[in-house]
DNA sequence: ATGCTTGCCGAAACCGGTTTCGGGTCGAAT
DNA sequence: ATTCGACCCGAAACCGGTTTCGGCAAGCAT
């Protein structure tokens, strides 16, 4: 038995992995057989593909990536480049988008490469060193933007790619989205259902695809109920608490306030609360909230606030799937997903306790005595 | 100009790199020569070395570290494997800890290998197979555990690592970390001169080196102010806000409850903020809060939360750079730092307002009414 | 029986590096 | 003038795979 000969032979080192050629001796084939056989070539015989296979498991045999790749250009990677600064908006999901990424490629013995960077600029540098030095097979870009430098980069280069949200531009792109439109039109339809009349919307902000999306979103919701626009009402730009408790102090100083806020990002909508408890008022009882996301950090506000929960490890999962596809060479429009937002009411809708012009009066007296203190 | 023919050569397919071997042709030596100049075999002339070096920095070359890897194993990769589920303790980190690493990572043209798992057995199997297949040259171990299964594994198997934290068993072992029991002293100390006498404890999880840290200084704080360590005071295992609040509760359910509280978690002191409220409690002054972590939820509190902040994305380049200077020989023992946490009072703090056996009253009277609700 | 595909596999080159080995050159010592 | 050892570099093997090419044997038609 010649496998006797090679566990010797590999007891004194750090335990040898097995290479292609003891699966090849073992057979008595050469390396290059068993590499066409393993790799579906048209021209090995169906029973000796079987037979290399066979042996192949029983010996456990892995090929290494980094030989693969100095011939394949192939490493078996994933990259992920993530942009923070600005806003540390998906801070709270990384955890669970890399769960995802992860759990997918480890299950098909790929892996994860990660960078970080500061600027639109940085990001594309680093993708640029990571393709260049071969380092990642395709990319998944995370938070589109309307028009995303990063597909264009990746476009060019010729690597694969698929993107978390939607894009203009749409050649060439492949992606898996939640359909945050349909919750934005939801939200709207349910709290006109409670009563309201007034609704107010706070969007995030507005490079990305997303903000489009949901603004289109709300304004399908208004018009279905047969509400009117009131441009009043229509703020953007509110990605973290401190700039949602400015969206919501301007909201609330009007002569007409809503009664309810539809928030497109959930972090800005905990920035209402604060400005809401500096008024006095109560969410869910003067004042209606439903915000996006579903960050965990929703469920220990006060009242817990409604939002619509998006699965970023579900995401994850498919997007590295999507990706490893896309990198074995499925075509990009085959690989367009979106999925709905699962609505979790916590608490923080109801039905209008006020009208606008009550609560502005009450607002109005409120103001001259809680304002002091600020 | 021999790069002439080089630029034209390469015009045709996606931009060719610059190999080893072009860099020979160029000067005229062969691949062996330049790969030895530039790795620092002795056997190469100072003025050839050199030579070599600024050629290849003109003609931008960079080794292809696949190609290395094949014969040197070594793939100039730095491999994190975090494990998730049971608490997401460190869910807010991870953004910060990552920019981190990936910065040193990236300025030394490594990358960074991340994969997530779901339990000690899974993180370990991921190690293995990351090991196995030489997709990482280290491990950088977060959340050290007092008797932590990771280093053994991978002192057995001569890889090179470096922790985030301490442990037990030191042989081997690189680290890097937050005095966090510094901290938790200074808490026992800032309390006690505001006047508070009945100080508690509310620990994290037992299995981590750090709660045993953090109650050594906990206990160090009280005999340096003179206090006496009442056992219904301290308690442990609170990582999460629900945790927190429960701990929360059963502290301000004592005949002689505390007046202030130190976490040695942040989240869980945020779910004290919860008990407190429920019980009408006004904190920061009839009762004081001091956590320790940093996390960005503590500032949106009401109050917000006063803690000893941690600066994770300073660890994560710390560790980056310790863990390069680990895998290219430095001995463990010389690589051991820590460092302090920095104080942030943000007014969950101040002098008891009223006194334990006060407390007690208010909270016995106040039970009967709020208790109702829940 | 001959010729011609077709199927299947071995041999060898190749990918981009690293590392071993051996030999030529030169100055210094004998 | 030799001999010897440093010093320095070229040549070639090697790492673990992939891919090209060519040839042998079987199958088929003529």
């Amino acid at each position: 038995m010649s496998s006797l000969d090679y566990q010797r032979a590999t007891a004194n080192r750090r335990r040898r992995r097995v290479t292609i050629a003891d699966v090849a001796t073992e057979l008595g084939l050469t390396k290059g057989t068993v590499s066409r056989a393993l790799n579906d070539y048209p021209d090995i015989a169906p029973t000796t593909r079987q037979r290399v296979r066979r042996v192949a498991r029983t010996l456990g045999y892995q090929p290494l990536s980094h030989a693969q790749a100095i011939k394949t250009g192939r490493a078996r990677s994933l990259g992920l480049v993530v942009q923070l600064s600005e806003h540390d908006a998906h801070r709270p999901f990384l955890a669970g988008f890399l769960a995802g990424i992860s759990f997918v490629a480890s299950n098909e013995s790929w892996t994860l490469t990660v960078a970080t960077a500061d600027s639109d600029a940085a990001t594309l540098s680093t993708m640029r060193r990571l393709i260049d030095e071969h380092k990642v097979d395709g990319f998944i870009l995370p938070r589109t933007l309307i028009d995303d430098p990063r597909s264009a980069l990746l476009r060019e280069q010729e690597v694969p790619f698929v993107m978390f949200g939607r894009t203009r531009d749409t050649t060439g792109c492949a992606w898996h989205d939640i359909r945050s439109e349909d919750s934005m039109a939801d939200a709207v339809h349910r709290l006109a259902a409670l009563g309201h009349r007034r609704i107010a919307f706070v969007n995030g902000g507005v490079r990305y695809q997303y903000s489009r999306l949901r603004l289109d979103g709300f304004r399908r919701g208004l018009a279905r109920t047969g509400l009117e626009e009131d441009p009043d009402l229509v703020l953007s730009g509110a990605l973290t608490p401190e700039t949602g408790e400015v969206a919501g102090d301007s909201l609330l100083a009007l002569p007409r306030p809503p009664t309810a806020i539809v928030f497109a990002v959930d972090s800005a909508a905990l920035g209402l609360y604060r400005a809401a408890r500096r008024r006095g008022l109560r969410i869910g009882r003067h004042l209606s909230v439903i915000g996006y996301d579903g960050i965990p950090d929703g469920s220990h506000a006060d009242p817990p606030l409604s939002t619509y929960a998006v699965d970023v490890r579900k995401a994850g999962e498919r997007l590295a799937r999507m990706l490893i596809e896309r990198i074995r060479g499925a075509e990009p429009a085959s690989l367009r997903e979106t999925v709905p937002a699962r609505f979790v009411d916590r608490g923080s809708i109801g039905p209008p306790e006020l009208s606008s012009v009550d609560l502005a009066r009450l607002l109005g007296t409120g103001r001259s005595t809680h304002q002091q203190p600020y």
